[in-house]
DNA sequence: TCCAAAGCAAGAGCAGTGCTCTCTTTTTTG
DNA sequence: CAAAAAAGAGAGCACTGCTCTTGCTTTGGA
């Protein structure tokens, strides 16, 4: 089953009242009941009623745990986000150190892609449409970010190690490639920043077409197109090895 | 009013019954109304009741034309890509012969992002995660297929030119892109075919991320940004002029 | 021309949904 | 130990997609 990731607790589970424990116990079973229909379904027919149908409660005790079904659509969000982010570091601190920065890229690409064909629904939740009328509240932000930035660790660690060519850049882009570089890697010519946003946009419409079948019917060794456009991406943005 | 895009008679109303005539209004007054439900408050929300209730219908009555939502829905489909494909023609055909492919890539990668921006909510129907447990039936694959078709017609009239530099490849995607060549373009080189399917779904992760939020606070200048990265995404493919 | 067949609108109704409210029970806390 | 906070249970509201039956109107063939 696909579908065998579930909960970790929030916190150790620290000497704490009972009541605050189960009360943990049961958002992480309502959240993982919302993952396995999330998983069946898609995000649209998740039922908060059916959720608490599963769980032997009544539907008006869940509403003590999320006020509103968005609000379980949020944090299964988030930990959806934060859970392709473990698995792309994942990916990425099996490689560190003993390969070159192309290859922890593909590696950490590969992961995502992994990921996102493991759990298609939750890869759509966050990188689908948005769900109607819904902005991303702030606490899902850092948690997005993470996948970006474990990129952006993987080129500065082969720019420090002079293994970088910067692509060219027009006079155009360059003071937008500026800002970028000093909000996302100082440390990092804005050459390669405005290379690095454009291909971590790539990798997931990569992704995407794949995953909502925008490739049926053209590309059919997919995993080789794949590892082949990501190494591309890898030579875009300035990795030489 | 981003809204005032409208249904067109499905053929020229020749002369036909009026009864037929009628039917095809109707379908067309259900179909724009519909958009309009979907522009304001997105496709999960889009209701058979509050459609029927506007045209001042019972809902019951629309079932004549539509079988059911998911049939409604299809039908936007269709029509949003056809719309995306018009609006990328169109901004081709004022570009073909008096410009360079370069040139003719970019205008119709930005149609693209117009268009996108335009109507965010159908950009997300088509391009976005697929609703849920649907999977698009074979009427919507030739219309999905315009704006690859308008892509690989443009490299295409470079490659008569001699406008165009074959990519590298690596041997591991050699079949597989030799595959892709015969079925999408077998006059062009199979690296160009690679690459040309490379970046169009990269096109597309770019509009997508714009769209749905993922640049907020790290790109600021996005049309800047995603006209650079376009014309990298043509050299990309070897346009060279 | 007439009449059966087909197309269409209307209404009632079913099962399901998100969500709110009230009431009771249980647990924590001052 | 009593007051307060938290949790569960149940009824109920307004909404949804969809089906079925009942009449009315248009259409096409004898």
């Amino acid at each position: 089953m696909s579908t065998s990731r579930s909960t970790p607790p929030r916190t150790p589970s620290a000497a704490q009242g009972a009541r605050a424990r189960a009360r943990q116990e049961v958002t992480a079973a309502i959240k993982d009941e919302a993952r396995r229909q999330l998983a069946v379904d898609g995000a649209a027919k998740l039922s908060l009623r059916a959720v608490a149908r599963e769980l032997g409660m009544v539907s008006s005790a869940l509403y003590r745990y999320f006020p509103s079904r968005d609000d379980l659509l949020t944090a299964l969000i988030i930990d959806a986000y934060d859970a392709l982010g473990e698995a792309a570091e994942h990916a990425d601190v099996g490689f560190v150190r003993t390969s070159s920065a192309t290859e922890r890229w593909s590696a950490v690409c590969g992961a995502v892609r992994d990921w996102a064909l493991t759990y298609p629904h939750e890869y759509a939740l966050i990188y689908g449409s948005p769900v109607p009328g819904y902005t991303a509240p702030d606490s899902t932000v850092r948690a997005a970010a993470r996948v970006g930035q474990l990129l952006i660790g993987i080129v500065r660690d082969a720019h420090q190690g002079g293994g970088v060519t910067p692509p060219p850049l027009s006079d155009a882009v360059r003071a937008e490639a500026e800002r970028m570089a000093a909000d996302l890697a100082p440390d990092l010519p804005p050459e390669v920043v405005a290379a690095l946003v454009a291909s971590w946009a790539q990798l997931f419409g990569l992704v995407g077409f794949e995953l909502f079948g925008q490739f049926n019917r053209v590309v059919e060794d997919r995993s080789a197109f794949f590892a082949h456009t990501v190494s591309r991406l890898a030579r875009d943005v300035g990795l030489t090895a």
